[in-house]
DNA sequence: TCGAGATGTTAGTCACCGTTAACGTAACCG
DNA sequence: CGGTTACGTTAACGGTGACTAACATCTCGA
C-alpha cells in the first residue's frame, strides 16, 4: 500500500525531516540538550540512522545554518537589486527587507532561533562561511540605511539593525501571544519605527 | 599574607563569584555546553568543590533566575510605586521602566542571555516561581502602557512589550559595534518609538 | 588546645552520548 | 535472477560529565 517513489526522491525527504525536527530541538533545548537518538525518535528512526544522512550532529547543524544564511542573504540580495531600481526609494527597499526578516521570523521561528545561538557549535571550516554570509546580510541592510541617512555613522546603523532583528526575532518566544496575522503588522510599525529613530538620535 | 576574612564573608564572594563565572560561560556556551569542571576552573578551583556551594549544576542556574528576575520585578516595582506618583505621567513611568532594563542588559549581557534562554533547564519546583516573577514583570509594563493607551488590547500590548525586551535584550550579541555611552540613548530612542509605533498601529 | 565547621583536594562511580560495526531488507537494474 | 544501493536495525566502544566518597587543611570559638 506505500507509494513507490524514486530513492533520491526519499532521500531528500528524509533530509529535510531531519533538518527540520532538529532544529525545533536545537531551538528548544540548546544543541547540547539534544541527542542523536533525541533527532531520530522525533522522525520515527531510531538513533544511528542518521548517519545514513550526515556526517554528524555538527555537520547536521553546519549544513542548518549554511542553508539559513544563504537564503537570508540571497532574499536581501534580491530586494536590493530588483526592488531597488532607481525610481524606487530606499524607503521602499528598507520596507522589502523587512518583510523578507518579518517573513522569516513568523515562518521559520526554530530556525531563526538555532541561528542565532548555536554558530559557536560550528566547527571551523564551516563556521567562517556562516559568518561570512551574516555579516553580508547585515551589510545590505547597512547599505540601504545608508543611502536612506548619509550623515549617520555606520556603526550605529549596524548597531541599529542588529538591534531591530533582535525585536523581529524575538517573536518566537511571544508565539501565541498574538495571532500571526495581526504580529505582522505590529512588528513591522515598531521596526520601521526603531530604525527611523535609530538614524535620528539626537 | 593572607588577610584573614570571616567564612561567611568568604562563603558569600565565593558563592558570588561562582554564579558571575558561570553565568558568562553559560551566556557564551549554553547550560549543557559547559561542565562543572569549567564553572571552578574559571574561578580557580577545581570541579567538585562546587558542591560546597550549591546543590547542583541545576540549582546554580536555578538560583541564577530566582535572582535576576526577583531583581528586575523589584525594580520595576518600584518604579511603578515611586515614579507613578498622580504627578508623574505614565510617559514618565515608561521611561524609568525603560531605564530599568537598558541599563540592566548593558551591565549584565551574561545574565539577561541566560535570563530568556535557560529557563526550560530549571527544575520544577523552582521554575514556577521565575515564571512567576517573570509574568509579574511583563504586567508592570502592561499595566503602564495601558494607562497610556486604554483602547489598546492586552495581547498586543504584551506582544509590545516582548518585543522591545528582545530589542534591548540583543545588546549582549552586537556588543563592541558601539560604546555603552552611545548605546544607552540609542536604545532609548528605538525603543520608546517601536512602544508608540506598537500602540498606534492602524 | 582542641574539636568543629568551612572549604578544598583527588579518586572513583555511573549514566549518557556520539560514533562505529555488523548485520538485515527491500527496491531497482543489469 | 543476482548484485548493488539505500536505508534501517541492534550491539558495542570510548569519552565525558555530574555527582559522591574519603581525606586534608585552615580558622575559630569554647
Amino acid at each position: 500500500m506505500t507509494i513507490a517513489r524514486t530513492p533520491t526522491r526519499n532521500r531528500g525527504n528524509r533530509r529535510a525531516e531531519i533538518l527540520d525536527a532538529a532544529a525545533r530541538l536545537f531551538a528548544a533545548r540548546g544543541f547540547h540538550g539534544v541527542s542523536i537518538e533525541d533527532i531520530g525518535a522525533a522522525v520515527g528512526v531510531s538513533g544511528p540512522a542518521l548517519y545514513r544522512h550526515f556526517a554528524g550532529k555538527e555537520a547536521l547543524l553546519a549544513e542548518m545554518l549554511l542553508d539559513v544564511s544563504s537564503r537570508l542573504r540571497e532574499s536581501a540580495a534580491a530586494v536590493v537589486t530588483s526592488v531597488a531600481t532607481p525610481a524606487a526609494s530606499s524607503a521602499e527597499t528598507l520596507d522589502a527587507l523587512l518583510d523578507v526578516q518579518i517573513t522569516f521570523a513568523l515562518e521559520q521561528p526554530a530556525l531563526i532561533t538555532v541561528h542565532d545561538r548555536e554558530l559557536g557549535n560550528v566547527p571551523e571550516p564551516h563556521r567562517r562561511r556562516i559568518r561570512r554570509l551574516q555579516r553580508l546580510y547585515v551589510e545590505e541592510w547597512v547599505t540601504v540605511l545608508a543611502e536612506l541617512h548619509p550623515g549617520c555613522p555606520a556603526a550605529r546603523l549596524r548597531a541599529a539593525t542588529h538591534a531591530v532583528f533582535g525585536l523581529l526575532n524575538s517573536t518566537p518566544h511571544s508565539a501565541g501571544e498574538l495571532p500571526a496575522r495581526d504580529m505582522r503588522p505590529l512588528l513591522r510599525a515598531m521596526a520601521r519605527a526603531a530604525v527611523d529613530a535609530a538614524v535620528n538620535v539626537r
